[in-house]
DNA sequence: CATGATATTGAATTTATTTTGATTTAAACT
DNA sequence: AGTTTAAATCAAAATAAATTCAATATCATG
């Protein structure tokens, strides 16, 4: 497999034809064809069906085809580094799962309002998972909860601290303290893998605090729907632009001072400082303010 | 420029150094040498400072490096197609934006859910502008209105009806009829390059309704911000799982029978069936009835 | 400033790609 | 049907490219 056999079979898909594609692309009707060949063999895979007359492109061969395409996209997207006159047309940014529902469409919206054109790759994972892909330079940007590994290649912006609140459903009004509120009722526990989850583990356990814990979740939102139907107490972060259900949930803050994580934006050191960078970096610095 | 320079390249990005990487992909240390000097040349760009032992990417190769890597993953994909052992680690979907607001994160959380690991890729624009993007095979889905140009290449799914309501502020609770609603105050626009405000226009015209025309806007939000506050009337979708102010705002159905626009979800016919667009259908088409 | 690791250079060798021209096959036309 | 036209294939020769080898130059470290 080489670029020459996807250059013509790319040429071949938007002209139809072997002959027009080797026309197109300055080659004999035949190379095209032994190219062709070649990348059946090298692939193992019929891509075109020779029973028509210009041959046409089997389903396998139109995805070849299209993945090829952009292949070619990108090689032009190298050159434009190259030459110093880069189109930013597409980023990468990864999303933590709390951020998904509330964040991310004000993201997607602004970003849109700015670059009416640009293309958006969303990926949602834990933050390790994405400050790695960040570091692979798989993503252009992550939003994620800060205390990540020590990463040289990695730029940290801070963008807002969600203090950490306990959350109970309205008839336990009264109570005075976070801790007698956590003893009060079983306790709804966050997804033990993630930062949140071993962080809130972490701390009850340094306070001493005992809780009668019945399931554990891994969706803030399914866990503050169940505090408000009255199944039990939460500890959750007070998520930027979440409104919560006051009609049916109480909440207070859990320590003191009260916890809190940080939303970080991290990027690679070595991206380019472009006005799409400038933008971005602006968006999510803006966040906070706007809730 | 070719695909063994580019190999090259992203091993000496893993490995560190030529003579690493030559010994990684099981080429001599002079033929990494060469390789990057004529990429180098082809680019017109300096790739490494030498100045250095183990040479060092200049931040341009750093960036070229990590587009290379993107790409030999694709080569990953077509060889996966070719082999028929493909695993679907990401896609592209379109949202037109009256949806990225209110459909969108519920796609990607339904996603989530069912993919973990899954990459998506989102760009929003108008319906014609997805709908050619996917017989390009740019995107892989979009969701958009209905009345597209005929493509035989695009598979269309109908997904939800949304019906046109004229919206206008709490104030003018007890108007009968559409027309006189719309006559009633100055009428707010929607964007008329879309099909949504062509549509209305149309419309209007046909019923023979003169409207006072105030302002254009091309955000359905804003518009109904503006009514909920007193400024006008307008015509607007009824849209899937957006919650109405109806504190502030009245509505009735514009038209009768009254006007729809159908949303739809459209894929290139030769989109392979596999699992994944399977969930992908049954999340769309499940949209409608959760709200 | 010596030593080892690292990168470059040029000639010889090996490998790959393209062209040419003859041949086969499908589609269109009469 | 039979003929024409456009397409694709085949095999051999010609061309172009990539890799290795061995020698040389350069940096980095102690």
């Amino acid at each position: 497999m080489n670029l020459r056999q996807l250059r013509s079979l790319t040429a071949i898909l938007q002209q139809g034809s072997f002959a027009a594609a080797g026309d197109r692309i300055g080659l004999s009707h035949s190379a095209i064809s032994v190219q062709m060949q070649q990348l059946e063999t090298s692939l193992g895979v019929q891509l075109f069906d020779r029973g028509s007359r210009p041959a046409r492109l089997t389903p396998e061969g139109a995805r070849v085809a299209g993945i090829a395409s952009e292949i070619l996209q990108q090689l032009e997207t190298i050159k434009q580094i190259a030459s110093g006159t880069e189109i930013l047309d597409s980023v990468a940014i990864g999303f933590i799962p709390t951020t998904v529902e509330n964040l991310l469409p004000r993201v997607l919206e602004a970003l849109r309002e700015a670059f009416p054109t640009l293309q958006v790759r969303v990926k949602s994972g834990l933050s390790g998972e994405l400050a790695a892909a960040v570091a692979r330079r798989e993503l252009d940007y992550a939003l994620l909860t800060a205390p990540v590994v020590e990463m040289p290649e990695l730029e940290i912006t801070p963008i807002a601290s969600e203090p950490f609140v306990v959350i109970a459903p309205r008839n336990s009004a009264g109570i005075e303290s976070d801790e007698e509120l956590l003893r009060s009722m079983p306790y709804i526990a966050f997804n033990r893998r993630t930062w949140v989850g071993r962080h809130i583990a972490a701390r009850l356990q340094q306070r001493g605090i005992h809780i009668r814990e019945s399931i554990e979740i891994d969706s803030l939102d399914a866990i503050e729907n169940l505090v408000a139907r009255g199944f039990g107490v939460a500890i959750v972060p007070r998520r930027l632009h979440a409104a919560i259900d006051r009609e049916h949930i109480v909440q207070m803050p859990f320590g003191s001072p009260v916890e809190t994580r940080q939303l970080a934006l991290v990027q690679h050191v070595s991206r380019p400082r472009t006005s799409l960078d400038q933008a971005i970096k602006t968006i999510f610095t803006a966040l906070p303010g706007r809730g």
